[in-house]
RNA sequence: GGCCCGUUCGUCUAGUGGUUAGGACAUCGGGUUUUCAUCCCGAAAACAGGGGUUCGAUUCCCCUACGGGCUACCA
């Protein structure tokens, strides 16, 4: 059975590379017919963020990452579901006790009293002496260069203390990597990592060593940051007798400049992507092609393909650099193949946004209607759904400001493309009625009529589109001629004839 | 500084000893189209460098360079 999961710290937004490294945790949960668990990792109480919590569980399932044991959101409360809770770390602060003590007992642990000043001098000595940077067990005040005795009347004066990991000598450590295969360090280049800090909180290394064994979690899948201090775990888990895990460590997500992505270059947050009107699905397949890829040229992938397909044997070692370029033909393609209702659908609290809409749902159903083509002049010609409304604008103004020679096609005349309109005018006017308005009539109605005039088709097509439009560039005039209605229509022809 | 990880077109990548080194985004050119967008066709564009191993290296090994990560009582 595996299990993999994600345990972010509360510290605010989702960062898209976290997205990513919990989108292939549970892609890879999936594929197995596994479980996927969230876990929250608070162990560092300055870190805290009110919020925080609620905000990361909500970008995930923004991207329609289900959550199967853990920490999830029920009516937007934080609830826990599972066995092996509780699932948040500050909650669990007892048993990481428990466990040190069991490390303390069996000699892979050790008392350690030095004072911040202490450790800080320290290491300026091996700074300058070129040595290594990782913590001087037999020169320093713990339970290696201090008496029994000295030890006991320290703890029973309440001094503070750590407790810390005894790395063992002159060894090889070893373990293998679902993405860069076998890893080897030198235990002489592992520090003696602190475990249990003096305010009684477990590190990172310790909870985390706990909980994924006490989790039965069979895949740490995490972010390349944490491969060098995978030995201390590798160690914890040989300390404790059980079984390690494997790992899979993700390369990192970087910027055009190669350098982390990091908030001073634009967006990073799930939150952000997800304002600016980017598609889950669209920000979710860029996101696996990120280090991911099929094998084959195929490039449009669902959570469902990428679930079945997905594997670390396919995950690429090195960095990637965050595009935005081809995340927006994701999201163009998406935005192109998504049922028009759905685009709707999820467009409108952007046109709640800008004004346009008074609110972000529509019961009436005609008016939906009316909105599903309104979007669909647009959607193929903008990148996110944010800026939908702004170029669905002119649907909306009634008086549209254009300059008057706007209407002028090539090397025609301002006064041919107003007797064009005009014509246009009477034909429409005329001809088809309110019920036969739609743009296919439209069409095939003016461009025979245009044959058999023999008018060339810019001549009469361009003006008619400028007057409906007020734009350069838009729609076809059919198109918006059928979202516009007959009087529309009409009015802003005569409206172009005035100018 | 030390340790670790990495390096194929500008970018994401395919490629696992013999290929005209393939695709996608972006760029440029052409076509369809009333404009834009779409769509179609085409072009330019890469194996970081140096040593090995081999009949033969993008592919395997070593070195160098470059990039990144870690080096906290943060995760």
């Amino acid at each position: 059975m595996v299990r993999t999961r994600f345990a972010p710290s509360p510290t605010g937004m989702l960062h898209v590379g976290g997205l990513r490294t919990a989108l292939f945790a549970y892609l890879y949960a999936r594929k197995h017919k596994g479980d996927f668990l969230i876990r929250i990792e608070d162990t560092d109480r300055n870190r805290f963020v009110e919020g925080g919590i609620e905000q990361i569980i909500d970008s995930l399932s923004w991207g329609n990452i289900k959550i199967d044991e853990g920490v999830m959101l029920e009516n937007n409360a934080i609830v826990q579901k599972g066995e092996k809770g509780p699932y948040i770390q500050s909650e669990r602060f007892e048993l990481y006790q428990k466990y040190a003590m069991k490390l303390l007992e069996s000699g892979h642990a050790y008392y350690a009293f030095d004072t911040a000043e202490e450790l800080d001098k320290m290491r300026e000595v091996q700074l300058a002496s070129k040595q290594k940077q990782v913590y001087a067990r037999a020169s320093m005040r713990n339970s290696f260069t201090l008496s029994q005795e000295e030890v006991k009347n320290l703890l029973a004066a309440q001094a503070p203390y750590v407790l810390r990991l005894r790395i063992p000598e002159n060894e090889m450590i070893e373990f293998d990597d679902l993405v860069r295969g076998k890893v080897k360090i030198h235990s002489s280049e592992v520090d003696d990592q602190i475990l249990l800090k003096s305010d009684g909180f477990p590190t990172y290394h310790l909870a985390n060593v706990v909980d994924d064994y006490l989790m039965e979690i069979t895949h740490v899948i995490r972010g390349e940051e944490w491969l060098p201090s995978t030995p201390k775990h590798v160690l914890l888990y040989r300390a404790f007798g059980w079984q390690a895990p494997t790992f899979a460590h993700l390369s990192l997500l970087i910027n055009e400049q190669k350098q982390k992505l990091s908030k001073r270059h634009g967006d990073v947050s799930v939150t952000d992507f997800k304002e600016k009107g980017y598609l889950p699905e669209a920000l979710i397949n860029f996101i696996a092609f990120l280090g991911w890829n099929p094998g084959d040229e195929r490039e449009i992938f669902s959570l469902e393909d990428l679930t079945s397909e997905f594997d670390f044997d396919k995950v690429s070692k090195a960095p990637a650099v965050f595009n935005r370029e081809k995340l927006n033909w994701y999201n163009r393609q998406y935005m192109m193949n998504m049922d028009l209702h759905e685009v709707t659908r999820r467009a409108l609290p952007f046109f709640k946004h800008q004004g346009i809409l008074d609110r972000d749902e529509i019961d009436d159903k005609e008016e939906f209607e009316v909105l599903k083509k309104i979007v669909n002049l647009e959607r193929g010609r903008v990148d996110t759904l944010a800026e939908l409304p702004a170029a669905v604008g002119f649907i909306f103004s009634d008086d549209l400001s254009y300059d008057p020679g706007l209407l002028v096609w090539k090397k025609s005349t301002v006064e041919d493309a107003k007797d064009k309109l005009q014509q246009i005018y009477n034909v429409l006017q005329a001809d088809i009625s309110e019920e036969m308005w739609n743009k296919e009539t439209l069409e095939e109605h003016v461009i025979s009529w245009i044959k058999e005039n023999e008018y060339g088709v810019g001549d009469v097509l361009w003006p008619t589109r400028v007057a409906l439009s007020g734009q350069k560039n838009s729609p076809g005039p059919f198109e918006i001629a059928e979202v516009l209605g007959k009087e529309k229509t009409l009015q802003r022809i005569s409206n172009a004839l005035k100018t």
